[in-house]
DNA sequence: CATAATATTCACTCACGAGTGAGTTACTAT
DNA sequence: ATAGTAACTCACTCGTGAGTGAATATTATG
């Protein structure tokens, strides 16, 4: 039951924020009453962190395993492709495979990274696993100044939160050519894309130091 | 006086989102009392659409202008990174020089497009400019396949709109180094770094057509 | 200055959301 | 079977948010 709760939860908060959805709406679509809600968890808040938290530690580990995984592999000489590859499709598998739940569940992450209250939990979170791909990016992009390599990553997590958003917006665009759902189409084509993004502004225009 | 209540409403949804803000709460922080804002706007809605729309004639204006005057002046031949320097560098100059509204509005519009309900608007108000935009790229890429633009445009709003969000992620991640705010730092590197990954994923993997 | 229009407040209603504590059902183990 | 605990519901409170219509203040206009 707990877990009906969570799914039900992850996905309105998902479409509607924190203040958008009541435990109400939620007891309903799962068919229970909303006082047990309160039962389950002390309050609303406390829900919602409970489905942050639930797949959060998930979605780290497997990252954190394909980083250090690929850093082993590569030695001395990683390079950005790789280490996006190892972090983004990693990440991206989970969502492809997953099934609704996890789909719901990156959205609700990728609203929560676009507002000020959301991004706390972001960090609290994901720190750890980005702050390791950005060690194996400096290893790839050695006389690259750091903040280059940050606003990478800074554009490199903009794109994919807007993924896992899920919007819609791109199929209207594309009148029906291009799918928001189509994770497989964002795997093939991200890494490489920000991996030249890196290299043009890193490579190139080196910094002031060594 | 209702300029005074547009600008707190812009303020405050962007930093809670429509749910997350009440009339109560803007009518304090402007000074008057909650129903002087139910004469000026219906209700709350209509309050959060004229937030929206205000601001947007004139990002979109600019936008289009520089966008045309970039078409006429590069010719036959236009460049993927051309095209998004007057996309982009436009809309960031708006948000440096603008001052403290303007950067609101960034974040109001960037919460929005992370969530489906809000992503009617964007498509409402922008796609007339993104379609502009991409009209020039497909000059820019003529060999490439539609979908590999369209998701490259996909990638450079998702970063886009990761930055006006200013969720001061950037600034812990990287330690101090990189600010949210930084808008200048982005203009920077923004455009070269996504004209790159253009490049890489419509150039190099030419598509079955022509 | 009077008066009309505009701007603003006030008192109030209605609805609903969060949460509580007692009560009920259902399962579990002896 | 039955005591005991876990799962769940019910009736209720308290607070508060959106919105309305009348009243008052402020400003503009002839």
């Amino acid at each position: 039951m707990m877990e009906q709760i969570l799914d039900v939860a992850e996905l309105l908060f998902s479409k509607h924020g924190f203040y958008g959805v009541t435990l109400k709406d939620v007891a309903k679509q799962v068919g229970v009453h909303h006082t047990l809600l309160n039962y389950y968890f002390d309050d609303k808040q406390t829900l919602f962190d409970a489905v942050f938290a639930r797949r959060a530690v998930v979605t780290i580990e497997k990252r954190m395993k394909a980083l250090d995984d690929y850093d082993k592999a590569a030695g001395d000489s990683p390079t950005v492709e790789g280490a996006l590859h190892a972090f983004l499709d990693t990440d991206l598998d989970l969502y492809i495979e997953g099934g609704e739940g996890w789909k719901n569940y990156g959205a609700f992450g990728a609203q929560a990274s676009n507002s000020p209250d959301g991004a706390e939990y972001m960090d609290k979170y994901f720190d750890p696993v980005v702050l390791r791909l950005i060690e194996i990016l400096k290893k790839a992009l050695p006389d690259s100044a750091e903040e280059d390599i940050f606003w990478g990553y800074h554009f490199v997590t903009g794109a994919l939160m807007l993924t896992l958003a899920r919007t819609g917006r791109i199929d209207k665009l594309s009148d029906g050519l291009c799918h928001s759902e189509d994770y497989s189409a964002v795997k093939q084509r991200m890494a490489r894309f920000m991996a030249a993004g890196f290299k043009e502004i890193c490579e190139q225009r080196k910094h002031d130091k060594g």
